[in-house]
DNA sequence: GTAGGTACTGACTTATAGGTAAGAAATGGC
DNA sequence: GCCATTTCTTACCTATAAGTCAGTACCTAC
């Protein structure tokens, strides 16, 4: 099979980013990574809710990317692991960014209840 | 009408993260708005791609959530504001590492072409 | 020889995101 | 009266994201 070669829309970097890693799961994917390569097994048991077959798919998109490698030991019982690359680092600050602007959201929305927006 | 209060899952800041500021159209808006405040009209013809229904459904999730701020000026024909709040701002940040990410991807993976990922 | 672990695939279905097209309401210009 | 302007709504539809479930292959342990 040939490597889908994960086309991207070069115009504005926000949208490439978005491509790369938006949806539910990438950034999730990739930061439990963030300490090193992690087996499959590992990684869906870090992240009960995503299925099997989207974590699959998910990991192979980010490899196809560039963003990941896949390494095969070729033993029985199967024994892969999932690794960052130098260009998957690359998204560990945004990652990093990603969280803190939730937990500075959570911070100061959550708690003070503010106000509904104005009827007209 | 009440105001739709934006239910966040708070227990994972990247999920919260994701829950306000996810999909394809959220960032870029409130990127567009990093200028001061705009007009319903001018971000329509910023992001000529986004559908005018899409747009109000956006600009209403970001003000309902606290991140922008909507400002009606009651005139005929109708005249609408819309500007990042003081939460709001706390995305530039964030939409500049997405940009970030975006750039360095560009540079460093669409040139170089990397090879694809092993068979098995 | 049956059961279990492991990474993965495929058929199928559901949920959600996003898009199209039409029109409402109120006013000013002609 | 008629048309244009502007923000927004509604009904309807399509596309894509995500999920369920069953099954494959190979080996080990019992």
């Amino acid at each position: 099979m040939a490597p889908a070669p994960v086309s991207i829309t070069p115009r504005c970097p926000i949208r490439t980013t978005l491509e790369l890693v938006g949806g539910k799961w990438r950034l999730l994917i990739l930061h439990q990574l963030r300490g090193g390569a992690l087996r499959f097994g590992e990684l869906r048991r870090l992240l009960p809710d995503i299925s099997e077959k989207i974590l699959v798919q998910e990991l192979r998109h980010l490899t196809d990317a560039g963003l990941l490698m896949r390494h095969n030991f070729g033993e029985v019982p199967p024994r892969v692991e999932y690794e960052l690359t130098e260009a998957g680092r690359v998204a560990l600050p945004l990652i990093e960014a990603v969280a803190s602007f939730g937990q500075q959201y959570l911070r100061t929305m959550v708690s003070h209840e503010r106000p509904g927006r104005p009827q007209a």
